[in-house]
DNA sequence: ATAGAATTCAATCATATGATTAAATCAATC
DNA sequence: GATTGATTTAATCATATGATTGAATTCTAT
């Protein structure tokens, strides 16, 4: 332990490698990018982690596991009481992540920005990020299906498709489109999340509709 | 000219220089993977477009710039009808590209990766990207604005931004989606525009409703 | 205090990368 | 068929990259 105000060589590497690879995606980060703004030497690396692979799927076990764990947390608990609804599903899913990020700060920032980048990541980083988002995917399926079970199977996928597709831009791209409408980009974490269910809801209510 | 049933070494870049961009990335793809498949010299590329960057740019404004064109020759033919509505908006913004990729067959499918992933580029080219994109969404939020001037200036931009992130990820990801639910990967224009403009239709009525 | 384990360090390897140069080849024109 | 301009080629530069090594240092338990 080097001193008590600085992280730990391992915690440290974690948080400036998140910083790298949510801001110039994986390929575009390299291990000395990280290892110069975070004080220590190469060797570090592959002595806590591994190779670079590695060294981002810590980054990813790190923060998308709880996110991932609160949400299936969130959705049992729905799914165990009587009068489930659509919007309580929504809830589940986008209220965790929403608001750990929001209640970070400026690190929330940088783990919005990772969340939301990791998810076009091309292979096989895309690969890695699926398998600990797939777990996720298969449960709120499920959820659509045990809800309104006479529909297609291809809406129920969609529907969880579209349901990421709008959080992942949010949380890849938020900060950047309020600039362009107002000067800060402060946000209430609850004005997202209703944003975002109230969107979703309505959007999916349109497939009940047509088939 | 090598000779009549190959293309000029030129286009040959550009196509395989769009399906690399499309598949690893802007900082995933190097020029000599792009030149080795493309059976061209790496000096090539410097003297047909110059940098890497540059050739990212030609890319996008061999393809990229045609859709765009598309969405706004639709959008202004739209607007300067008496009988506007919010559809036919969501419709000028969808069916271009839409229609474009699908109509390419295999070649679609590459521009298609290029078209969704290009969105989520970390900089400097995503600054680039907007840049080419930037008209487009400035003239669809004035689009929206005109059509129902009384809501705060976020929505119109909330609303572009959803209505962005739906098709960057059927473009990016409907392959690996319809995978999972069908044998087949195949998809008809017209059923995906339906899809995406009802989901996005009703998710925006969403926000008339609340504010 | 010290032995042994854990960690950090400087140095180096092999390769990949974007870019550039000057010579060679090709195509069109006279 | 010689001239001229456009294009392609092989070779090379300087640097960046992920990874590894073995020695030095720090920490921990006794």
């Amino acid at each position: 332990m080097r001193n008590d105000t600085q992280a730990s060589t391992k915690d440290q590497i974690l948080d400036i490698a998140e910083s790298h690879f949510a801001t110039f995606g994986f390929a575009g980060t390299s291990l000395r990018g990280i290892i110069k703004e975070a004080n220590v030497n190469v060797a570090s690396v592959a002595y806590h982690f591994g190779s670079k692979d590695d060294l981002f799927a810590a980054v990813m076990q790190r923060f998308a596991a709880p996110v991932v764990e609160a949400q299936l947390n969130r959705l049992s608990s729905e799914m165990s009481q009587p009068n489930i609804t659509l919007e309580k599903i929504l809830r589940a899913f986008y209220e965790p992540p929403i608001q750990l990020v929001h209640s970070l700060g400026a690190k929330g920032e940088k783990l919005s920005l990772f969340l939301g980048r990791c998810h076009s990541e091309p292979e096989p980083i895309f690969s890695l990020v699926d398998s600990h988002f797939a777990s996720c995917r298969n449960r709120f399926i499920d959820a659509f299906k045990a809800l309104e079970p006479d529909k297609t199977e291809s809406v129920y996928h969609w529907r969880f498709e579209f349901m990421l597709s709008l959080i992942v831009n949010f949380l890849t791209r938020h900060k950047n489109i309020m600039q362009r409408y107002q000067t800060s980009t402060d946000w209430n974490a609850n004005d997202v999340v209703d944003m975002l269910c109230q969107f979703c809801l309505n959007g999916m209510s349109a497939q009940q509709i047509k088939k």
